[in-house]
DNA sequence: GAGAAATAGTTACCAATGTAATTATTTCCA
DNA sequence: TGGAAATAATTACATTGGTAACTATTTCTC
């Protein structure tokens, strides 16, 4: 590991120490869940470099593959990405010049954009879909079915913690 | 919940759909913890944001309390955020701006700052601590400490996953 | 069916963070 | 002990993302 996790549990327990109160397991847990996030972000991105792309514009090319005609419109992309339509409009400015997507006005609704697979666009994320799977085999090589049943339960968990928190705001 | 992680499942499914060998399960994972992510900084910022702060200059700030005399540099700053140097810098500038950190140069070696907390800044980490780890036990109410170990052992382990995807690189 | 409200996309601007290069100082070792 | 290598901090620049404001169009509602 490039950089480690024990400096900042080595802060917490020394708050622990000093401060009563702390929920400490759990600080710890948001803590690492920021770092594993980093590594995690890191290391597909750095493969994904070699192809000129980086997890948000795979994704979007995975995601139009995915589609009828590999045809979508940006605001549909935004929800599948996660990200704000803003940033959808510059991830196909970036696609559209690199000649992986072709961009034109929708005749059905005229608000609208369709944004859809070039073939040079399909033949990269063909090309590129494998070695991604097998990347992630690889990364989830030592975790049993049910602990990826596990994990996958434990994160939607944490998500309806989040959520209670937003109510609550 | 705002957005929602089913639009990205659907395109999941449609592609395995049409494209054999996907580890389907784990490629939802990964994605999964990518949402999570965004959710738990979204959280934690937003109720940092009250007081002037965000994930980083509260983190910063509860560093240096942890540290006798209150005292740290910005390399071990950088350690124990897991951030660079270059943020480092700016975090301090920020900081010392606001008042709530003074930084002088060190003067058992001329190479370093040391960075240290104003009373405003002690009184402030001070105040801001107990809100902030009432939060995050509200987040995890509803996991038992047997969840929580497991949770934490499997973030571990995908660490160590991570970690493998490094060295084949 | 006309005005209000919602929706789609874009633009201008801002926030957070990282890499590479630079300077100053210290440490290592031949 | 003197030069090479390592270390600490900073700066300039690039990357990635978001919010708010704006325009154009469509849909809803009275």
């Amino acid at each position: 590991m490039n950089q480690d996790f024990a400096y900042f549990e080595q802060g917490i327990d020394r708050i622990a120490r000093q401060l009563p109160g702390m929920p400490q397991d759990q600080v710890v847990l948001n803590r690492l869940f920021f770092f594993v996030f980093k590594e995690l972000d890191e290391a597909y991105n750095q493969r994904l470099a070699e192809y000129g792309l980086n997890s948000s514009s795979f994704l979007a090319l995975a995601m139009m593959l995915s589609c009828d005609s590999n045809r979508l419109n940006p605001c549909d992309l935004s929800d599948a990405l996660i990200a704000s339509r803003t940033n959808v409009t510059r991830l196909a400015d970036e696609l559209v010049s690199s000649g992986w997507v072709d961009r034109q006005p929708s005749t059905a609704d005229r608000r609208r954009v369709e944004l859809s697979l070039t073939d040079a666009g399909r033949e990269l994320v063909l090309q590129v879909l494998p070695g991604i799977w097998q990347l992630i085999e690889r990364q989830w090589t030592d975790f049993s079915p049910a602990e990826v049943a596990e994990f996958d339960r434990l994160l939607r968990k944490m998500l309806s913690g989040l959520d209670r928190l937003r109510e609550a705001a």
